[in-house]
DNA sequence: CTCCAGGTCGTTG
DNA sequence: CAACGACATGGA
């Protein structure tokens, strides 16, 4: 059964396609499957109607909670243009961006591989780990494999999926997690200096790798992570020379609070597109 | 051929 | 503690 749900401040394009997920192919125009929750998902946005295709009452309850349809993006949009008025173009720009709920496991081994690789490539070195350790969903649809599959995967296997260097670091992920040593339920009691503290434990995970984590795979809306994007934009419009990072991560703290998460979407998306 | 990519690590000064 | 090269792989 399908399910149409009305959105305002949401555009599935821009969502999908501005960097937070790895995991969906395209259509056509605003026509995806989207591949998250051991789902493929076929969903498509006419104007203000979003579809999903062939699911469930109850299932269409965790795609609204996925696509954080439930939150109200005006007022946050007014907070940081009240903040920083020179947001209102970048915002603009990205005006229909939403930051997804993702796993948490799937977020983090997405964004170590993600390390010093362009997107297409990291989509790649994703879709070839699901498709040798995933379940297959539907014809040519793999889900994310789980994190026992993933924990009995060696470094040189993981080599073989062309993740090169960073093999050694998702074993590394892997075996802390399956350890228990890395637990989601006990980070989301953290705060977010602690959250960063125990996952920059993991060999291959740093600050940014964990802010992204922390952002799209633990709901810390707050949380800021700077690439070179994000670090060229933010020098370009508030900085006008290099600055360092830390200055950066305080600056944006101090300007967005609770709110940095989405700013920086917004930032990295307009980065991205001109 | 060279250079670089949603970074991080290990080594130097 | 700041700076710098190494790291796999693939595309420009």
């Amino acid at each position: 059964m399908n399910s149409i749900v009305k959105v305002k401040d949401f555009n599935l394009e821009q969502t999908l396609e501005c960097g937070q997920c790895f995991r969906f192919k395209k259509y056509s125009d605003n026509h995806y499957i989207v591949n998250a929750k051991d789902k493929a998902l076929e969903v498509k946005q006419e104007d203000d109607n979003l579809i999903f295709y062939n699911i469930s009452k109850e299932e269409e309850k965790n795609w609204i909670e996925y696509f954080d349809l439930d939150r109200d993006y005006s007022e946050i949009k007014d907070y940081i243009i009240s903040r920083e008025p020179k947001m209102k173009e970048i915002i603009e720009a990205g005006s229909g961006i939403r930051i997804l709920n993702q796993d948490f496991f799937e977020t983090l081994i997405s964004f170590i591989i993600s390390q010093n690789k362009q997107i297409p490539q990291i989509k790649q070195v994703i879709n070839n780990l699901a498709i040798k350790y995933g379940e297959e969903l539907s014809d040519d649809n793999y889900a994310f494999p789980t994190m026992e599959r993933l924990s009995q995967v060696t470094e040189e296997e993981f080599r073989e999926s062309k993740a090169g260097f960073r093999a050694k670091y998702l074993v590394d992920a892997c075996e802390k997690v399956k350890s228990g040593l890395i637990n989601e339920k006990d980070l989301l009691t953290l705060s977010n200096e602690e959250i960063l503290n125990e996952l920059c434990t993991i060999k291959g995970v740093g600050v940014k790798v964990s802010n992204c984590v922390m952002l799209f795979g633990l709901g810390r809306k707050e949380a800021f992570p700077i690439d070179v994007w994000i670090k060229r934009i933010m020098e370009e419009i508030y900085f006008k020379k290099e600055t360092k990072l830390d200055i950066i991560q305080k600056f944006a703290e101090e300007k967005f609070g609770s709110y940095g998460g989405f700013a920086q979407q917004y930032l990295f998306y307009y980065s991205r597109i001109k």
